[in-house]
DNA sequence: AGAGTAAAGTTGGAATCACAACTGATGGCC
DNA sequence: GGCCATCAGTTGTGATTCCAACTTTACTCT
């Protein structure tokens, strides 16, 4: 089987072997276009097809002039997302974790209008955040409050704390996790090497049944996982 | 600015604009590469270059003989992993759930014995599950237990009744979330097209300070959603 | 010896041509 | 009318060639 393939398969599956392997370790060259098709008797073109995957799925990144090498794959830093501490995360690994806040006031879209429960085009507080670790941006998030919650004074990361100053008692909070394509702009200020996707959580504070603050945040694949601690499923499980 | 871009980014960025805008709806036709040279005035490599690029974020696809079209996008199914009911979230969008189920003894990898706080190479129960939503394979479950919890008799899917039945009591469960590129066996079983990333969840069974139970999700990124529900932190909330 | 320069090699982008496999539609034949 | 073969169009893959921008190395000149 897999003699029909197309050629630059071959190369990607024969170079990916010997990456995850070991053979070739994290900052090891790969062989250049023109090495490739004279090793593997292959056009440029196979050559050039073979490499591009090979970045797409993160194995190995190029520079010009420079080749292509295998990555360095740092494990991924854990975020705790239960308890949402950027700070106490970074601190933990021995980053200096900062970031950029920005607020004000829009018209909340379709969807954020529904995920908040109001009508679309209520007008809401926005707020921007750009987490950076070490200087370097990493984590991208967008609050949205119906702006009656927001008496503009408060530490606006301090959304339990602000929130709940305000007599609302939080009770729960929901993430939607997916992974997608970054957007321009989000590879652009996350510095985004070509290929990687971003973690999209979408998450929401309660107050009872009361939806009254939700929020975008955008993390890049390659350096960060998602950690949940939930309590057991017991009692009622039934069949899956 | 963007007049030195690269052409086929053009092209993209055309494409890209039309589809999120809504102008070209799912299921539209999108030019061929041919189309494409004369409407843009681009060569064949800057057209196949940018429909590539499309077909990798997942808004168009491609059928050889019969062209692109913009990518039918259902949304998202939510995946309760607070539960972990497949069956029920299934149900709850109207598919027929079903599954397959494989035991079989293995030695834990490193990465197994690590989360399993057992010696590397240690014999394990290994049960891979293969979920189907109306036969068409979905997700994909790798679960490792201790050989000792496993007396080989209960319904293996009943990870917490079946332990529970051996006397141990579940406490919670840790997740964690990343995406990265299918491997080509999971793009095989899970019939992925190219360029649409997975889920990966590293989910732990703890009984107190115990792991019992560890599994690998699987879990394509162009179907599902990772729904978490959570107790709203508040108290300790320190500054992030 | 040190600094600056030149050369060789590499990536990313691009044009052009070619071919196999496939789809959809057309038209002819029974 | 119904069936089948043909044909144009399209994608995926591939070869070849070229060029700009960049890095690294080696060399030359002061």
């Amino acid at each position: 089987m897999a003699n029909s393939d197309p050629v630059y398969l071959r190369v990607v599956e024969d170079l990916r072997r010997q990456i995850t392997e070991g053979l070739l370790q994290p900052g090891a060259p790969i062989p250049s276009r023109h090495q490739i098709t004279r090793k593997y008797g292959v056009g440029e073109t196979a050559a050039r097809h073979a490499l591009r995957v090979l970045a797409q799925e993160g194995l190995i990144i190029g520079r010009v002039g420079s080749g292509h090498r295998v990555r360095q794959r740092p494990d991924l830093l854990p975020l705790h997302r239960a308890q949402a501490h950027f700070s106490t995360d970074m601190h933990a690994v021995g980053r200096r974790p900062t970031c950029d806040v920005k607020t004000d006031s829009a018209e909340a879209r379709p969807d954020i209008a529904v995920r908040l429960r109001i009508a679309a085009q209520s007008p809401v507080t926005r707020t921007r955040i750009v987490y950076r670790s070490d200087g370097k941006p990493v984590q991208l998030a967008v609050s949205y409050e119906p702006i009656v919650y927001n008496d503009g004074t408060d530490d606006i990361t301090q959304v339990a704390h602000r929130l709940g100053g305000n007599g609302l008692k939080l009770t729960e909070v929901t993430e939607h996790v997916y992974a997608r394509v970054p957007q321009p702009v989000e590879s652009d200020v996350l510095d985004l090497p070509a290929g990687v996707h971003v973690l999209h959580v979408e998450r929401t504070h309660w107050a009872g049944d009361k939806p009254v603050e939700t929020s975008d945040v955008i993390i890049p694949c390659d350096q960060f996982r998602l950690v949940y601690t939930l309590p057991a499923p017991y009692g009622e499980q039934t069949s899956r």
